[in-house]
DNA sequence: AGGGTGGCCGGAAACGTTACCGTTCCTACA
DNA sequence: TGTAGGAACGGTAACGTTTCCGGCCACCCT
């Protein structure tokens, strides 16, 4: 601080004119290599590190892009993944990432949303990439402020026109729509899909499982429940209701991991085996599945893909303004491991265990 | 971008000069009444917002702190929190935080590593929390820059002069010395162990466990094995040795909760029973365990807050250069659930038990 | 009436860069 | 020998703020 060396000593020192530290520094022509290494040496010599604030002042850019993570009081394994997807891939382009938390009303008018200071600033960031839960409102108020920006969506509420956004998305659908496919590729036929269809990305799920149960023309099975706080207890609560339902039912496609965890532990509680009573497959492959025993069949999202995309298309965006508003769609992968079997392997939870000779 | 509006523009519209308008954006005293309406008014007519960074060149300071994660390939539920917690705390202050992972071996010298761009530039940062595991060389290589940092304590290796540093622990050693001497309170005597001494935290672990051990004049019996990727798989491998030690052996001390996880699922396996033939106690309270059941026993450690300690000495010592080092600690707290229980509940994993009646 | 005081304000330097433009000097070629 | 051209470099205006300094005017007091 107090001996706070600029460009201006370096010239003075090295007996040149500003103008000529400044080309060497960013490897412009018209330098001689003499002069460039004298200046080099100095720079050295007294541990010159130039103003990164000054030179973007001039050069308008911040160098930066801002990672927002909206209305989630912690940030969640999945979004740490896309957070962690997003700095990677920021750092290979020598970009920094702002990491901010905010909450806001999803009713507030966009022009009465107090965006957080160094979004409304000019100069502070180059982009945005918007991630979290998200409502129209704040989308709008973004975009109001001609920042340019990406969002993640597939925690998007309400009606936004998706064809005028930048968003990346994971394929939620495919994703429910394969294992559905390969339940009744087991041979199950009474399938039941247990989501909360008032969340859009719960929503897509049943849409998949749908899909899947249409195409075979198998009848759709729903139970539909309210999920605000934990998935895993509402996957409880639903194994309840699943047991009432046996032994016809014979498979189960959750909304996501929590959910099946929830009713595995459910099922067990009652005696129920998976996968020999019952099938379950879950959605996301969230880390603590290595935890529960059977391994839980399941769909595996690339998380710091969608954070990696999500950068790639914001810098994309800052390269070229006017690129078109595109949605762009990371895939889903399948993963089988211990939670699904052919069917009929145990019959009810009376212990009673029928082999079937071929 | 085109339609860019500086204060220059702003006072020229409103008819005064550009410092008046400074002075109104920035509260200061010395205008009336009379023009500061004027340009308040105009500024919300044309939609002025500042450049954020002008202000920063003149002002010497970024508002901005980074959050560097180093050594770490994924940011696991643990830095995520605290890094939770730092971005809250800022945000508290209005200040930015830059997130970035980073890795560097431990073995170059500090002057041959090199750094982040954003940290060795001037003016990009005013302060830095340095997480994730870390070694003395980029500790000094931080140091050489002379920029401000705080260091999260537990996971560091080597032997730093922690007096020179201003750092945040959680309290690692009075946690276990906690759990155990519950157990101990139980009634158990033969308790065990299960760490990985060659890294500080375990130890440290371990270090607390002796201390009540050693207290109730019980003997020590540690399982020190290499930890290496799983910290569950190294659970399921001790537990296998765990089985020749009973029945004597009735509670294990587990150095965190993955491997407790990995332990109780490896007794599982054998039929060893939870709480009922051995008592389990983890630590952090890692958000997998209520996916598990029995619920582990743990000790619970307030990840958010280390978060905002760190951020809190960043920030005073920010305010103050010369802020002496100091260490501080957040404390760790017992949880008491279901895998821990009185001794002698059962007896091996014969299914005999034995009522104890008094 | 004169001088001191304080409220209000504008001009301009400064922050540390980059980029443009102009100048010098040297070489090569007519 | 004169000149065109290019290499190398210096001066300086920007970038958009804040802050310092000084000026003007009105008012009050002696």
């Amino acid at each position: 601080m107090f001996e706070y060396v600029s460009i201006r000593d370096i010239a003075r020192r090295a007996g040149v004119g500003v103008s000529t530290v400044s080309r060497v520094l960013n490897d412009h022509p018209d330098t001689s290599q003499q002069t460039r290494e004298k200046v080099l040496r100095i720079i050295r010599e007294v541990n010159y590190r130039p103003n990164s604030r000054a030179r973007q002042l001039v050069k308008n850019t911040a160098e930066t892009i801002c990672f927002i993570l909206n209305n989630r009081d912690v940030i969640n394994p999945f979004h740490s993944r896309v957070l962690m997807g997003v700095a990677r891939y920021a750092r290979t382009l020598a970009k920094n990432v702002i990491f901010m938390q905010f909450d806001y009303p999803p009713d507030a008018p966009p022009n009465r949303l107090i965006l957080p200071l160094v979004i409304w600033e000019r100069g502070a960031l180059d982009g945005l990439v918007i991630a979290g839960t998200n409502y129209p409102n704040f989308i709008n108020a973004v975009k109001a402020l001609r920042i340019p920006f990406v969002v993640f969506g597939n925690n998007l509420f309400g009606d936004l026109q998706i064809r005028d956004l930048h968003s990346v998305w994971f394929d939620n659908e495919g994703g429910t729509r394969k294992s559905t496919e390969y339940l009744i590729e087991l041979g199950h036929q009474n399938i039941w899909c247990l989501v909360d269809t008032t969340k859009p990305w719960y929503r897509r799920c049943y849409d998949g499982y749908c899909q899947a149960m249409e195409q075979h023309q198998l009848r759709l099975h729903k139970l539909d429940v309210r999920i605000e706080d934990s998935p895993f207890n509402a996957g409880v609560e639903g194994a309840k209701q699943f047991l009432h339902l046996q032994p016809q039912l014979s498979a189960i496609v959750a909304g996501d991991d929590e959910i099946a965890l929830g009713v595995l532990s459910g099922l067990n509680q009652n005696g129920v085996r998976v996968p020999d009573d019952i099938s379950l497959v879950g959605f996301d492959d969230i880390e603590g599945l290595k935890f529960v025993r059977p391994l839980l069949t399941t769909v595996r999202v690339a998380k710091e893909k969608i954070g990696e995309e999500l950068a790639k298309l914001l810098f994309e965006l800052l390269q070229n303004r006017d690129l078109p508003p595109v949605k762009r769609t990371v895939s889903t992968e399948l993963l089988v491991r211990e939670s699904s079997a052919r069917p009929g392997r145990g019959l009810g939870s009376n212990g009673l265990s029928i082999e079937v000779v071929s």
